[in-house]
DNA sequence: GTGCAAGTTGAACTTATGTTGAGGTCAAGC
DNA sequence: GCTTGACCTCAACATAAGTTCAACTTGCAC
């Protein structure tokens, strides 16, 4: 069965790994979805720190949290495994588009000469 | 022979194809050095405006102006093409560490269950 | 019903990465 | 000798990605 997914601010905060003002953060930037209880709070459920700790690994390979939010809105409310598989590969696929331009225009750049370097023996 | 190595802001701006005040602010974090000329004017030589394709190159992949100007500080002044093809092979290899990284995390995140996903089949 | 931890909002503050503008200098051309 | 263009510095602004703070509410325990 499914456990209890009506998670806080805090306990998504601590589950993820960041501050509370950083889940807050995400959710205003799309990131995450919330619902509210009675009181206004925040609900999340389990996707929601996994989202932030997945969220976290693409920025370390350059992608924005406006880049994120804007693949995970594509993912339909309730993704199941297939479409996180998906996901995980969009992610992977940017990460080694990114890679592939850095090698090949360092290459070419390599190509037209010494990269940046002076002139090892001139004549 | 070398040419003519006497670049002023603006000329490294063009090559670089950035604006003049992105050539002040690299140079202030240690992206790129410049000599000063009688009027206190930059001079740079012809590195520079490479050193800068090549940052906004590690920035696409995730680095920090101050993690190039640290991998650049370990520059030799005037570095000949051996050290820029160890440069280059350090951004790649730091972009491939990336990568992998967001691979393997992702592998873990998954293998424990469903990645971000509610599960598929309840039981 | 009082206390307390944790939630809410909004605004201000921070750091990173630049851009823009004001006010000033300097060399070249007319 | 005056204008023009490119440079200088310094300060303010802008956007991204958060954090911190103040003032207030909620919900649980006693």
């Amino acid at each position: 069965m499914t456990h209890a997914i009506a998670l806080t601010v805090g306990d998504v905060a601590r589950a993820a790994g960041v501050a509370p003002s950083a889940v807050r953060f995400y959710e205003k930037h799309g990131v995450i979805t919330a619902t509210r209880d009675g009181g206004g709070r925040r609900v999340f459920d389990d996707s929601a720190s996994c989202r932030i700790k997945v969220a976290k690994l693409a920025q370390r390979v350059g992608l924005t949290v406006r880049e994120i939010a804007e693949l995970f809105a594509d993912l339909s409310p309730s993704a199941g495994t297939q479409e996180w598989g998906r996901m995980a590969a969009a992610l992977v696929g940017e990460s080694e588009r990114r890679l592939a331009d850095l090698r090949t225009s360092l290459a070419e750049m390599q190509a037209g000469g010494p990269l940046c370097g002076v002139v090892d023996r001139l004549g």
